[in-house]
DNA sequence: TGTACATCAGTGAACGCGCGTTCACTGATGTAC
DNA sequence: TGTACATCAGTGAACGCGCGTTCACTGATGTAC
C-alpha cells in the first residue's frame, strides 16, 4: 500500500454492509473489523457515520449522474430527435449496468442501497441526494414527458415514482426473489436479465392512457362507491 | 377504562412510530412513554420487541387477508368469469381500503408498514409474513395468470413483485411525494387518488407483450451490446 | 358471609451491552533554513 | 548536510448514553370452601 487505502476499504466493507442489513443495524464496530482498519478511523476520514453513509452514495452516484448528462448532451448534441420512452429506460439500464465493477454483485448492492435510500428515513440523506443530483433527475423527467406528452405532469411525476418503486424494489430483494424463482420454476437469471425484464413493464406503464375497467363488477365488489 | 387497553395503546402507537421511522430506529422507550404505559409492558403483553412488530403487521394483515380470501370466494362461487388484470388489480385496491380505519392517515401508514417489511432485513418478520400470509397471495397470483395468460409465469412472477414495488415504495413515501405536489403542480391528492392512478400503470405493465425498441438508437448508445 | 389463596395486569428500578464519538498520543514523512 | 518543526494517517482506550430485557414486587379481582 504505498499510500493509504484506508478509506477504500472503509468505503468497501461500508456499502456492501449497509446494503445487507439496513443503515442503523450496520456499527462502525462491524464495518471497521470486516475492514480490518481502526474504529476511530471512520470519524477520522469521514467525520460521523452519516458523512460515511453520504459518501458510499456519492462513490455510485457520482459518475452514474455524470455520465448520464453527458450521454444525454452528446445524443441531443447531433440533433437526433427526442427518445422514446424505452429509449430512455434503456439508456437509464446501460448507464447503470455501466457502473464500474468493483466486485461481482454491485449492480444489486447499488440497487438496494437506493431503494433504502428512500425507505430509511435517514432525512440527512434525502436532503443530499436531492442537492446533489436533483438536476439531472429533472432533466431526466423533462425527457419522459417529451416522449411522452399525452400523459398529464402531475400523473407522470407518480408514474416516474411507480418505476422507481418498482426498481429500487425488486433489485432491493433481488437476492431472495431469485432464489425463489431458481426454486419454483428452475430458471436462473442474472440482476441486468430482471433488469432488462423491467423495462416493457415500465415502458407500457409509463405511456398507457388506459382508464379503469369495472364495468363488469359494478354489482359483484364496486356496490359502495357507486 | 373498564378493561385494559394497554395492549391496544401500544400498538397504536407502535403502527405510527414504526412506519414514521422504521424498527431499529424506534425506541420502546419512545413506544411507551407516547402510549403513556409502562417501559416493561412491552415486554410483558407481547413478550419481545420482534414480537411486537409481527404484531403491528397481523393487526392489519390479518382482516385484509381473510377479506380477500372471502370476497375471491364469494366472486367466484356465483360462476362468473375470470376476473381481468384491472379488475383483480381494483379488487385488491378495493380491500385495501376497507381496513377499518383507526385513524385518518392509516391508508399510508399500512402501505409505507409493509414497504418496511421488504426493506429492513428483519428475517424474522419475513418469514412470519410468507408463514402467515403466503397462501393468499399464492392464490392471487394464480387468478393474475389466469387473467394474462399470455405472459409467462416466471415473467409474471417479476412483473407482480414490480408491481408491489411501485405500490410499497409511492406509499412508503407518500407524505413526502404529496408534499413535492402540491408545491410543483398545485395539485392536493388524497392516499386513495394515489392508489387509484397506480391501477392502469400497473394492468398495463402486467399485461404488456411489448418488446424493447431499441433499433433507433443501436448507432448512438448500444454499441457494445451489437 | 368470611377467609385464604390464585391469578394477572401493571410497575419501578436496575442489569449488562453495544453504540458513536472523543482524545491524547505515536510515528512516519515532508519542509524550512 | 543537519536540525527543528509541521503535517497527517492512524491508534488504543475510554467516555457517556440509550438500548432491550429482567426481576422482585404491588394491588386489584376472582374463586374455593
Amino acid at each position: 500500500m504505498a499510500q493509504s487505502d484506508t478509506v477504500e476499504r472503509i468505503l468497501d466493507v461500508a456499502e456492501i454492509l449497509f446494503a445487507e442489513k439496513g443503515f442503523a443495524e450496520t456499527s462502525l464496530r462491524l464495518i471497521t473489523s470486516k475492514a480490518e482498519v481502526n474504529l476511530a478511523a471512520v470519524n477520522y476520514h469521514f467525520g460521523s457515520k452519516k458523512s460515511l453513509i453520504q459518501a458510499v452514495f456519492a462513490r455510485f452516484l457520482e459518475p452514474l449522474c455524470s455520465n448520464l448528462d453527458a450521454e444525454l448532451d452528446r445524443l441531443y448534441a447531433t440533433g437526433e430527435p427526442d427518445l422514446n420512452v424505452e429509449q430512455l429506460l434503456e439508456l437509464l439500464v446501460q448507464q447503470t449496468l455501466a457502473i464500474k465493477p468493483r466486485s461481482g454483485n454491485d449492480l444489486s448492492i447499488f440497487m438496494r442501497l437506493l431503494g433504502l435510500s428512500f425507505s430509511q428515513s435517514q432525512g440527512h440523506l434525502r436532503r443530499y441526494l436531492t442537492d446533489m443530483y436533483g438536476n439531472v433527475f429533472r432533466r431526466y423527467m423533462l425527457l419522459l414527458h417529451k416522449a411522452a406528452p399525452q400523459i398529464e405532469p402531475v400523473e407522470l411525476f407518480w408514474r416516474v415514482h411507480f418505476m422507481m418503486g418498482a426498481a429500487s424494489f425488486s433489485m432491493s430483494g433481488i437476492k431472495a426473489l431469485r432464489a425463489i424463482v431458481e426454486n419454483d420454476y428452475q430458471v436462473h437469471m442474472t440482476t441486468e436479465q430482471v433488469l432488462r425484464l423491467m423495462i416493457p413493464f415500465l415502458a407500457a406503464g409509463i405511456r398507457t392512457d388506459g382508464v379503469i375497467d369495472v364495468v363488469g363488477m359494478q354489482p359483484a365488489i364496486a356496490k359502495k362507491t357507486s
